[in-house]
DNA sequence: AGAATATATCTCAGTACTTAGATAATTGTA
DNA sequence: TACAATTATCTAAGTACTGAGATATATTCT
């Protein structure tokens, strides 16, 4: 958002009926349109209720992300850290600092490459993400309760699909 | 957003088997946690596509959100951009000016209600998002294209209401 | 009408990043 | 082996916002 986005603005729009006029490529178009639309704005509904919730343990969505990977991979290379979060080389290095002042991440050195250093989740930092985890799991559950389990389960594999190609599509990030 | 988003961190995950030891509740936990994941992660490749487009035309995503919305909607209020880009007040003031020092929009008197202003298109304003707004939509069909538009119609209404419903629950917004 | 409350925008300080480029270590190549 | 290219992280400056609170106007309630 981060990054920001070139969101969509519009409320969510009901379908227009297809018009004399329109050819099919504007149709297309048009149907690409409303799909992003919904998605963005489904994203960003969302991503703001969660965010709310990890700010009361006082972190930012990335601080959280970074936590949660932690704690669900082990330790990890500040780079791969950075595939994973999709933060720049300086915010991988600004988020671990300040993770680090709050006593909850620490670097290590990496034997095989002296240029690369690890972020391992401190006792406290377990402690942190351990505590508020499942509370955070539940409220997905709950902000996407609007789809019941067979819709979640059908529109996932499409929008699996629909990322793996996109992400194709941006050039690998140099910075 | 934009806003900053607890994204969820990880790859995109494959289907794990539900195991032997998974109440329901956790199964129907671990189907949301997938579907918040490949949403967020689509929403992020496509909105850096997207991004990265409108940077050539010198705006962010939130100007040309703007821009578009005054585009396709005629004059608006600024909290009524407000509501549509979801920025906060502060955010929605320092955004316009900006438009306003490019020249690309003007404020102008409400005549009803003497606290609130209009944001207008400018004539360059108005040229330049005509100019652009076709590549992009473009670009959005493209980024789109790991699904077919069958696909695409499928999953829209779906995309809808779970954003509708995950909207409901974000507190009005007041700041 | 007058007081209290709500609303629309603005101000300003602060924050969470991004970007460009520096440094150090590693890998590939002749 | 030495040189070049790549990679991993860090640094420093800049930007796009957010959040809290101020101001002016409008609305509602007595």
């Amino acid at each position: 958002m981060n990054r920001r986005v070139a969101t969509p603005k519009a409320a969510l729009p009901r379908k227009k009926p297809v018009e004399a006029g329109d050819s099919p490529a504007n149709v297309a178009q048009s149907d690409s349109l409303m799909l992003w639309i919904v998605l963005a704005r489904s994203f960003n509904a969302v991503s703001k209720l969660l965010e709310r919730d990890v700010a009361k343990s006082g972190l930012t969505g990335m601080e959280f992300g970074i936590l949660e990977v932690l704690y669900h991979k082990g330790p990890l290379l500040l780079g791969e850290i950075q595939r994973k979060v999709l933060v720049t080389s300086g915010g991988i290095t600004y988020l671990v600092d300040r993770l680090v002042e709050k006593g909850l991440v620490k670097r290590e050195e990496c034997e095989n490459d002296r240029r690369a250093r690890y972020a391992v989740l401190t006792p406290s930092g377990t402690a942190l993400i351990k505590r508020i985890f499942p509370a955070h799991a539940k409220l997905i559950e709950q902000a996407l309760a609007g789809l019941n389990i067979s819709e979640q389960r059908q529109i996932t594999p499409l929008l699996r699909q629909l990322g793996l190609a996109a992400e194709a599509l941006v050039p690998t990030s140099k910075s």
